[in-house]
DNA sequence: CGAGGCCTTGATACACTTCAATCCGAGTGG
DNA sequence: CCACTCGGATTGAAGTGTATCAAGGCCTCG
């Protein structure tokens, strides 16, 4: 404990693997308390709803039932960041809580429904019944994990592993849920991803065809919205191979 | 509610001015009811001194009662990132709650003083006294909204504009806690602070020298660790001439 | 059919990286 | 005390990944 200099930077980073369907369990663990425990207010919303805006008044937190979300950042001089995405189960709003208004704009990506349930109901649920606090922290402290993990990808890769990382992720979270993750539907335009990763759209385009031409991803529609990825563990190959251009094999 | 379509760019985000002293005194606050609620562990580190590393076992938070620290993010293939910086009254360690592990390693940047509490006495006592559990969950919201608003410097901004926003940033977090802040001391090698925004070393040395030979910061003493800020704000003009380079006056 | 988004692809420009040389300040030991 | 070393910082020159600009293609919808 307290070690005064760290090793060295072969120490990996254990990141457990995520048992599969452990986190379909916590959803469903999520949404049930949620039910049982706090009045809930259930509601469609289709893409491009907001679910909320930056600047609004907190009063509420939400939940995602089903649907893809995207959160905004919007900076004082118009500047304007995608900073997350978001999927089934993922709570949203929490930026909200420091300062009693929301810190950015949360919208749908498409249809889906939006569980909502005011941030003092939810306290008051949480002092009856703790697992429900269990969940709300390690939603909290999943965000914060999430956006570290963004710095990290957005520091540290190229334009063309940022978006093999991106189908990566996106894939995963499907797969965690239980969700079709062979083939999966972009609900953003080329401009949305390419801010989302901090590139240009004909950046973003450019990388979806260098993987697409190396038989990493493919398009199996006439659209090119959807894309399938015949091997996810692939894609995460691609992104090491990147990060490590010429393995050294000797050495 | 739930407007369809947002307006334009051009809503500006509120970003309410931060009342002064207001933070300073959400910090003793914060002090205060910990050591009035719950077994605090006190413990002085000193620069390069981890206060937890990556895959630990998470049993604690930690609050810093004095000092700098750093937060590195580690993959699992050696990348390394500094994701956060951290001041007098920040909390750390929310990332370990969901896994059970810690996330990324917490180094002390100088000489300081961090309060630790274990996590499940510190849920007993929010119990126990509901503010502790106000001042907790706004924390891990701060946290949230401050990864995020890295995110968006980093996307939007230029190098040299990211790195006068550091500076801005920093001296604000000086002025907020009561501290010096017409001039600091980088307690960060140029190699760290380029890892910190995603730049190189040398961009971080030119960045600076630009913004010196600009008259925007100085260096007071023979070395180039302390830097002085005559003026805060035109540090922030600075950073919003880089946004909109040629302001369109007429339009 | 034409109009308008969105996407792709090419040519060019440039911000930043990379590589390399030098400088500076702080220790260290003769 | 000075010479030496060593890590960190600065600065220049060349290289490159990505942005920018521009043209054209593909669906969808009216």
């Amino acid at each position: 404990m307290m070690t005064t200099t760290a090793p060295a930077a072969a120490r990996a980073m254990p990141r457990p693997p995520v048992a599969q369907h452990a986190v379909a369990e916590r959803i469903a663990d999520t949404l049930r308390l949620l039910q049982d425990h706090v009045v809930i207010s259930r509601r469609i919303v289709h893409a491009g709803d907001s679910i909320y805006q930056a600047g609004e008044a907190f009063d509420t937190l939400h939940v995602i039932n089903s649907g893809f979300f995207k959160t905004i950042n919007l900076a004082a001089d118009g500047r304007e960041q995608v900073v997350g995405l978001h999927f089934k189960g993922d709570w949203l709003g929490f930026d909200g809580i420091a300062g009693g208004h929301y810190g950015c704009d949360a919208v749908a990506l498409d249809t889906g429904e939006v569980w909502t349930v005011r941030y003092d109901a939810l306290l008051a649920a949480c002092a009856r019944h703790v697992p429900l606090l269990g969940l709300l922290h390690s939603a909290m402290s999943r965000e914060i994990t999430r956006d570290r993990d963004s710095l990290l990808s957005l520091c540290t890769l190229s334009a063309d592993a940022r978006v093999a990382e991106f189908l990566r992720y996106w894939a995963d979270a499907m797969a965690q849920r239980g969700l079709r993750h062979d083939q999966i539907t972009l609900r953003m335009t080329r401009a949305e991803i390419g801010n989302y990763l901090g590139m240009t759209l004909e950046t973003v385009s450019r990388a979806l065809s260098r993987l697409s031409r190396e038989q990493l991803i493919a398009f199996p529609e006439r659209g090119r919205r959807d894309v399938s990825i015949p091997d996810v563990q692939a894609l995460g190959a691609y992104v090491q191979r990147s990060v490590a251009p010429v393995s050294t094999t000797l050495q």
